[in-house]
DNA sequence: GCGGACTGCTTACCT
DNA sequence: ACAGGTAAGCAGTCCGCG
């Protein structure tokens, strides 16, 4: 049978001793394996040669060994090629997973071993080249074939490159993996509740209570919730959600007719299912004595057997989803918090502690809330996180699983192993890149127990500045990986005549002029594909709104990547972990940026602020700027654009702080206080109330009434507040919970006190993740969780100095300041203060 | 014993 | 668990002050 089916998977099958291939049929909506059939098997290479391996392993781990032989690989690190001794075993535990295994025996006997460390299963997409998150064709039992090749018009995205061979290659093959929109998936998500003692925590590990509900939201429109019987029945037969409620009479019954449905979704979504929902339905189905293998509890995830299970909760956490998707939008990590910024809807209010003794219908609606929530989070903006997670799954060559659990850092390692064992490269440890191409930095960072120097902002001036140009260079430290280009692979090569390609003369580190290395050439294809196709085609009339949408999470997925591309150089647990990789690219950076403020100067125009990779000039005519855009890209070779014009911009005297406005009237606030999340929404609001004023302004005569309007809102808002014209919550700081509160060991913050009341009086533990709403009270404490305070304990004062210093920034700049914008106002006496 | 100057911790932001 | 740079508010400490 021939059919097309998407590579969604791929694991080590324990009985064939082999990999087995995960597939999903879109057409029938099925999940289908395939055995390797290549006979491939897992290694690690060894500098013992192989005619001692024999001796060294002995006779015991002898018997789990497959082969022994040599092999040609090409060391970056030292620029020549060199001959290993490949171990083939006869299974993975047996390279480095059992207590006595092959790698720690070989290091002991003062051997050196590399690739030991990656798991099974993506070392053979490596060897095998197959592409997770692509379309086959299977072609029979032995045989599958990319259905997405490159074709004849690919060939004009290939002419907007400039690359050499290699990063042509690696463009041919990307190109038709992000061409395939990502399947349409039948997706189930589910949540359990447990009969947990009030007080008691559910664990998976001691499965101990009984199963008591578990919700079914399909996006076939399934909605059910199977509730254990306990009591008397329930009074509906339906949810306000239109969820049929299920009463089983036993739980095994409960959790057979569970895992029934589940077998029939290729996409189960759960919220948190990784360490509670399904580890918790594997256990009690275990304990009852149901015979079943559906759920698979793997080492950091658990897996279904008839399709993939996605932890909305990690993947959510991911730090790169939730600032470059989501735009920050949620802080916490809860269900509740995710749900309320993405979806303005809430989990269902009921007493946490006391869940089990709900009756059956309030049980219901409560739990089956939090299965719709997961479905809906899950397929948000027309499944946007599901395109994204297939277009990552392509370019790193993780399993869509993976790509959902692990964080950039792994999903650009894995892209960059591929790649070099495609290529017969030899990947390095971490200790060698470090021995060889140096560990050491020699830039001082400006905050104390950092590595090295970073990016360079510049002194705003001060005050509202009409017609203000904003330049950028678009995607700096990648274009500079890819111009210069700088990697752990170039940076202080072996060749004596490198030594004097230094880009920046007060670092020793040189570069490469030899071409050595394909980190550059990768980012920057990259980097290319994205601004001068992705990009565009995403923008594309001609293309139907289907087509937009993919190319959207292509384009947003490239930049994901790209933005972590530097950083990873930096950060200790990158397996290619490099600091004056690191240290090169931002000094690379601050130079550049020297240059372009130096040039500008030079053709007269005046430079009000800047940050990293961006000048503001003023006043600037479109000429002049072309004209400098043009002279620093011949001078650098990196591309300098006007990003945007603001019609005026107020700088305040801090950095990373202000306010533009563009032509359209649209506002960007950048860094002020009245912009954090964290502050009361009162005042939040009234800093709105103040921005909604300065939309319309148009010159300095306007500003100059602008200014007084504002005084005004900003006296009739501190007036409101004297006269406590506002909620409770209005005025609470929400502030997140970043460990448990007993973490906090050095100093006790306020919201950790709140936070701290809350449990002592609620008798709960506040998870990390978790905002805590407080407000300011005149107590010795100084703060209340919301829900405990009254209007009379609250420290007005406080909620002045707040307003005071968030209207101060904006009130600074325009020449004034708020004791002179509340001065005389007749005051009441809670403003005597001033 | 108390307040101001200071440091360090914590959170949230910018690129 | 991608990096460094900037800002704010508070907790805690030290020191001077009869």
């Amino acid at each position: 049978m021939i059919r097309n089916a998407y590579l969604l998977s791929v694991d080590y099958e324990g009985n064939s001793k082999a990999a087995r291939l995960k597939f999903f049929d879109p057409e029938r909506q099925e999940i289908f394996f395939m055995i390797d059939w290549t006979g491939h098997r897992p290694y690690l290479l060894t500098d013992a040669p192989p005619e001692r391996i024999k001796e060294i392993l002995g006779q015991n781990l002898m018997s789990r060994v497959h082969s022994i032989t040599s092999v040609n690989k090409f060391n970056v690190l030292e620029d020549r090629n060199v001959v290993l001794t490949k171990v083939e075993a006869k299974d993975p535990l047996a390279i480095g997973g059992s207590p006595n295994n092959i790698r720690e025996t070989l290091k002991s006997e003062g051997y050196r071993v590399w690739e030991a460390n990656i798991k099974y299963y993506n070392c053979y997409i490596y060897d095998t080249g197959l592409e997770p998150g692509a379309l086959y064709l299977i072609k029979g039992p032995n045989e599958v074939e990319l259905s997405c090749k490159f074709e004849a018009e690919d060939q004009q995205i290939i002419e907007l490159l400039s690359g050499g061979k290699e990063e042509l290659e690696f463009a041919k093959r990307l190109i038709p993996l992000l061409r395939q929109p990502a399947p349409k998936l039948k997706i189930l998500a589910l949540d359990i509740e447990v009969a947990s003692p009030r007080g008691m925590i559910a664990r998976s590990k001691d499965a101990k209570w009984p199963i008591i509900s578990v919700s079914l939201s399909g996006n076939d429109g399934l909605k059910q919730v199977h509730l254990l019987k306990r009591g008397r029945p329930p009074e509906k037969s339906k949810t306000h959600l239109g969820a049929s409620i299920i009463v089983h009479e036993r739980e095994e019954e409960l959790i057979k007719e569970i895992f029934n449905i589940i077998s029939s979704y290729p996409l189960i979504l759960t919220f948190n299912g990784d360490d509670f929902d399904l580890p918790y339905l594997a256990e009690r189905a275990k304990e009852l004595g149901i015979k079943s293998n559906i759920i698979k509890k793997e080492r950091d995830k658990v897996t279904v057997e008839t399709g993939i299970h996605i932890d909305l909760y990690k993947l959510f956490r991911n730090s790169s989803i939730r600032v470059y998707i989501f735009n920050n939008a949620y802080i916490g990590a809860t269900l509740d918090e995710i749900a309320e910024a993405l979806l303005n809807e809430r989990k269902i209010e009921v007493d946490k502690s006391n869940i089990p003794d709900l009756p059956p219908e309030q049980l219901a609606e409560y739990s089956f809330q939090d299965a719709y929530l997961t479905l809906k989070l899950g397929t948000i903006d027309n499944n946007s996180l599901i395109r994204l997670l297939f277009v990552f799954s392509r370019i790193s060559k993780l399993t869509i699983e993976d790509v959902a659990r692990y964080g950039i850092s792994k999903w650009i390692s894995n892209m960059i192993f591929y790649e070099y064992r495609r290529r017969g490269w030899l990947i390095p440890n971490p200790e060698e890149i470090q021995a060889i191409r140096g560990r050491e930095t020699f830039t001082k960072a400006t905050i104390e127990g950092k590595k090295y120097k970073g990016a360079l902002v510049l002194e705003p001036v001060p005050g509202p500045h009409f017609n203000v140009s904003v330049l950028d260079f678009a995607s700096m430290y990648p274009s500079i990986i890819g111009t210069w280009r700088i990697s752990f692979e170039t940076i202080n090569c072996p060749h004596e005549d490198c030594r004097t390609n230094r880009p920046v003369e007060d670092l020793p580190h040189w570069v490469c002029r030899k071409g050595l290395g394909i980190i550059p050439d990768l980012i920057k294809t990259i980097r290319d594909l994205r601004v001068r196709w992705y990009k565009r085609i995403e923008k594309d009339p001609t293309k139907s709104p289907t087509e937009r949408d993919w190319y959207g999470a292509v384009q947003r997925g490239l930049k994901v990547l790209l933005n972590a591309s530097y950083g990873v150089f930096g950060y200790e647990n990158f397996p290619l972990y490099s600091p004056p990789t690191a240290e090169m690219i931002t000094a690379i950076g601050r130079k550049a940026i020297m240059a372009s403020i130096e040039e500008a100067e030079k053709e007269g125009l005046r430079v009000i602020y800047g940050d990293t990779d961006s000048l503001f000039v003023e006043n600037a005519p479109k000429e002049k700027i072309e004209e400098l855009c043009k002279k620093i890209h011949e001078k650098l070779g990196i591309e300098l654009e006007l990003d945007k014009v603001y019609r005026y911009v107020i700088l305040s005297e801090l950095k990373k702080n202000y306010l533009g406005v563009l032509e359209d009237g649209s506002v960007e606030i950048k860094g002020l206080l009245g912009k954090k999340r964290n502050i009361p929404a009162f005042v939040r609001r009234a800093f709105e109330d103040v921005i909604s004023i300065l939309k319309d302004v148009r010159d300095e005569k306007d500003l100059e009434n602008a200014k007084q309007e504002i005084f005004a809102v900003i006296r009739g808002w501190c007036d409101k507040l004297e006269r406590g014209e506002f909620s409770l919550q209005e005025v609470a700081f929400e502030v997140m919970l970043t460990k448990p509160t007993d973490g906090y060991v050095k100093t006790t913050p306020q919201h950790v006190k709140a936070a701290m009341m809350l449990e002592r009086r609620k008798g709960i533990r506040i998870q990390p993740g978790a905002v805590i709403s407080f407000v300011k009270t005149k107590d010795k404490n100084g703060v209340k969780p919301v829900e405990f305070a009254k209007k009379e304990d609250l420290d007005l004062d406080k909620y002045l100095e707040i307003m005071e210093t968030t209207f101060g920034q904006l009130l600074g700049a325009l020449g004034t300041s708020f004791r002179e914008v509340m001065s005389g106002v007749k005051r009441g006496s809670l403003l005597d203060y001033f």
